[in-house]
DNA sequence: TTATTATTTAACTTAATGGTTAACAGTCAA
DNA sequence: TTGACTGTTAACCATTAAGTTAAATAATAA
């Protein structure tokens, strides 16, 4: 099971590497709601909706419960605080080494500086 | 150009969903590197190295200078950055939610207690 | 010049994606 | 029971993705 976390991450970028999929989930951010209404501002057919909610399932990015004949869908913000914190830390290893080289150069200049300052 | 913002962020997700284009921008954020070396870890051949790197290129997360017969690889966080701001934002909507429906529970058990104090 | 190293391009295979239409299954309401 | 509504499955097509090997280019080293 060494990779499975990796594959997760497959799954979870991958789902939302379509505006589609991202819409489904910018839609449920703001609450539940049935699959019409998620596939109402697309000009796909419903089929075409079925597999994308699909996808976003198997990423673990949504859920649904069965009500009666809709399906009331829901986000599931794990996957997506998980998607999110893998961005953050490499951008926070990169700002960590900009920072020190600001850092290094600031130092420097100061050395420079006082150099300057004792001959 | 409606959609233009929609398709760079098609670009930055669809490049993050395949773990060797992640396993490259997570070297690249501990420093700049050549396509060997980023190259190293992976065991695939030279030219599938070359098509990630296209695709990490045109996503706007990586761009290189050539440096005699190496390219110098770096990473561009500012697509990163747009990337998880994209997922921030949806957390947030949805955090909020949950925030004002805990409050709103809260409220409700504390009016319940009081008319049970009431009566 | 010749050989070596670093990287890309070309051509190809296989599998996955994203879409379609047509048909099916469950649930509700008349 | 019949019909409408919500959603899925099946079968198909075109495009893209991810890998391969073999050959090409470009820069350095011998």
């Amino acid at each position: 099971m060494v990779n499975s976390q990796e594959h997760s991450l497959d799954l979870a970028f991958g789902a939302l590497a379509h505006p589609i999929r991202r819409g489904i989930l910018a839609r449920l951010s703001s609450g539940e709601a049935s699959v019409a209404e998620l596939a109402k501002p697309f000009r796909v057919s419903a089929p075409a909706i079925t597999k994308h909610m699909r996808v976003l399932e198997d990423a673990g990015l949504l859920s649904r419960r069965k009500e009666g004949r809709r399906h009331r869908c829901r986000l599931e913000e794990r996957r997506l605080k998980e998607a999110e914190l893998w961005i953050e830390r490499q951008r926070a290893f990169w700002n960590d080494r900009l920072d020190a080289l600001e850092r290094y150069l600031k130092e420097d200049a100061g050395r420079a500086n006082a150099n300057r300052r004792i001959r």
